[in-house]
DNA sequence: CAACCGTGGAA
DNA sequence: TTTCCAAGGTT
């Protein structure tokens, strides 16, 4: 293949229609990082409002360095995948600290940082240093797999080192960040997933799976295995001034950090899809057991308000929500804190926990 | 390597 | 309704 006219065909078709994406403004390494952060795994017409309030509050690596964890996440709320905020947090304050402000040069230097990884690594350094490293994501993948037949299972991570060996004998010294991008966007908005538009692609005679016939059949992925279900009850406690009972979860695992309605698993795992007496019985039986485990305090008056399904990205939830009726008098110690009424807004919830507010309110 | 880690939109 | 997924990283 002629290297040298593919990256001019796939230059030229970027430069020509590239999108105004807000951290397209200038070369600055910080925007450009936050923007990469909150790409991972999430499309970019939900990025760009979360980017745009992120941007006007810490404007600077300095801003975010000295920012409380706490806060810091409140901006990331309804984003998902938290940890990635919580690493970029620690990553900004080791910059401020380690390099003066500086984002780092080097690849070695970027990818000691915590949330950075080879892909981050590639897209920040290319992008706002033009330095010639490969910025490979599932985008990237996908067009390689395509353009060079890689029969492998593109979510290997030895697929991805051998697509990063391959892009690197492809990447312009000038011009880095454009090709990376490039790379990406063709693979976004042409080298789809489903049903490519061979039509539209502007490398589609460097391309071997159309030439195969084969477009459609690559890239091969390995298939996502079921999530497992859990049926949890969770607690609608209120105390005299109609304060909402929450608590913190631990700082490793699902949802790090934030808060939480209070909830336990279901110990019996019984069939509970009939509404029979019987089954309402035991569930009462086993809120009320929750509730005085949690607050010591014996509640006797509650009712059954809703029931709830959410997925992660690996669990499903089932959710009973029981609300006790009367107030419980009870001095909440940590994890557990007492959220006092249209006081939401100081402290961060999954949208598993979002959706049932809305509901209250 | 495989599992973990969210969310909401599209086919 | 089900499935897949969208600019990944960590353990």
């Amino acid at each position: 293949m002629d290297k040298q006219a593919f990256v001019m065909a796939l230059l030229d078709w970027y430069r020509a229609i590239q999108r105004d994406l807000p951290w397209r403004k200038n070369h600055d390494p910080y925007p450009i990082w936050v923007s990469e952060v909150m790409l991972q795994q999430t499309r970019v017409e939900t990025v760009i409002p979360y980017f745009e309030r992120f941007m006007t509050r810490y404007p600077t690596v300095a801003e975010l360095a000295k920012a409380e964890e706490q806060d810091v996440l409140k901006y990331w709320e309804g984003l998902g995948y938290y940890s990635r905020v919580r690493r970029l947090h620690a990553a900004v304050r080791e910059v401020e600290q380690k390099y003066g402000g500086e984002v780092p040069r080097t690849v070695e230097e970027m990818l000691q940082l915590p949330g950075v990884g080879s892909y981050t690594v590639g897209a920040v350094l290319s992008i706002a240093y033009d330095l010639p490293i490969p910025a490979v994501d599932g985008n990237v993948l996908r067009v390689f797999a395509r353009l060079c037949t890689i029969e492998e299972d593109i979510g290997s991570a030895r697929t991805k080192t051998m697509v990063e060996n391959i892009v690197s004998t492809f990447i312009p010294t000038e011009g880095a960040g454009d090709f990376n991008q490039a790379l990406m966007e063709l693979g976004a908005t042409v080298c789809v997933p489903r049903t490519p538009k061979c039509i539209q692609c502007p490398v589609v005679n460097f391309c071997q799976a159309h030439q195969d016939g084969r477009e459609s059949e690559l890239p091969h992925k390995q298939s996502k295995k079921a999530p497992r279900i859990e049926e949890r009850i969770v607690l609608l406690v209120r105390d005299i001034k109609g304060s909402i009972l929450i608590r913190q979860r631990p700082t490793t695992g699902l949802l790090a950090g934030l808060w939480e309605l209070p909830h336990v698993l279901k110990r019996n795992m019984a069939p509970m899809q009939t509404e029979s007496l019987q089954s309402m019985a035991v569930q009462q039986t086993e809120v009320l057991q929750a509730i005085e485990e949690i607050t010591g305090f014996e509640a006797t008056q509650m009712s059954f308000v809703s029931d709830y399904h959410h997925v992660f990205s690996h669990v499903v939830w089932n959710m009973s929500l029981f609300s006790v009726d009367e107030p419980v008098t009870w001095t909440a110690q940590s994890p557990y804190t007492w959220m006092e009424v249209d006081q939401q807004q100081k402290y961060t919830f999954g949208q598993v926990f979002n959706k049932i507010f809305t509901d209250l309110s």
